[in-house]
DNA sequence: TCTATATTTCGACTATATTAGAAATATGGA
DNA sequence: TCCATATTTCTAATATAGTCGAAATATAGA
């Protein structure tokens, strides 16, 4: 519920996808600001909660905090919405446990 | 996006999860307020957010409106964040298809 | 048509989230 | 130690979201 929160923003769902990209080596907070054009203190404000609720990870590296996304927090998410979604005997078989129904369909 | 803005509201995914076990014969609006102890006006606003997001559906039957859960929105939901979670490099074969991943990556 | 039921829309209010500048904190190097 | 860089925290303002009573709308049946 956290992560679905945190995510349901525009910049911040922007941040994510872009430590996404950023794979496991992540990016410093400045290089985020820059490469999105927010503000310094915005930006915190949104890392605060990525942080808070787990989709994202930080570690500092000399003067940088380097963000990187949580891949386990992510996965959790999406077990917690295919929950949501299956537990109705009418939406039996639903969801990723078929991940080929997923692309197929998108 | 708008599917996650609109599940990621607490008294919304209630609702979601409550039409979800309905299966598709959904609920009156109604039977929803009751259960949920939420003011019909209240409940309406959310209906309201949760249709235009695609999550839920409508029908009239005599006086009633009857709202189902959407299968499809969510599993374009789910299919929405796989993709921004599994893009990365470092992620690749991430998600819910291959879970022996999840916990050896940590 | 009149009345009852089901639900939405309106309107005013409260609550919560977001924004961003300025000041504070942390680190590294001269 | 002093300075520059990186980032956060603080603070105050604005913006957006949520709440719910009352009035409006839609439908069914007598």
């Amino acid at each position: 519920m956290d992560a679905l929160v945190a995510l349901a923003h525009e910049t911040r769902l922007d941040i994510f996808r872009m430590l996404v990209r950023a794979g496991r080596d992540g990016m410093a907070a400045g290089a985020v600001a820059d490469a999105l054009g927010v503000p310094a203190s915005t930006l915190s404000f949104h890392f605060k909660e990525l942080k808070f609720s787990g989709v994202v990870k930080c570690r500092r590296e000399g003067r940088s905090l380097i963000y990187s996304a949580n891949f386990e927090a992510m996965t959790s998410l999406i077990g917690f919405l295919t929950e949501n979604c299956c537990e109705g005997e009418g939406f039996a078989g639903c969801g990723p446990s078929n991940p080929a129904d997923i692309s197929s369909r998108a």
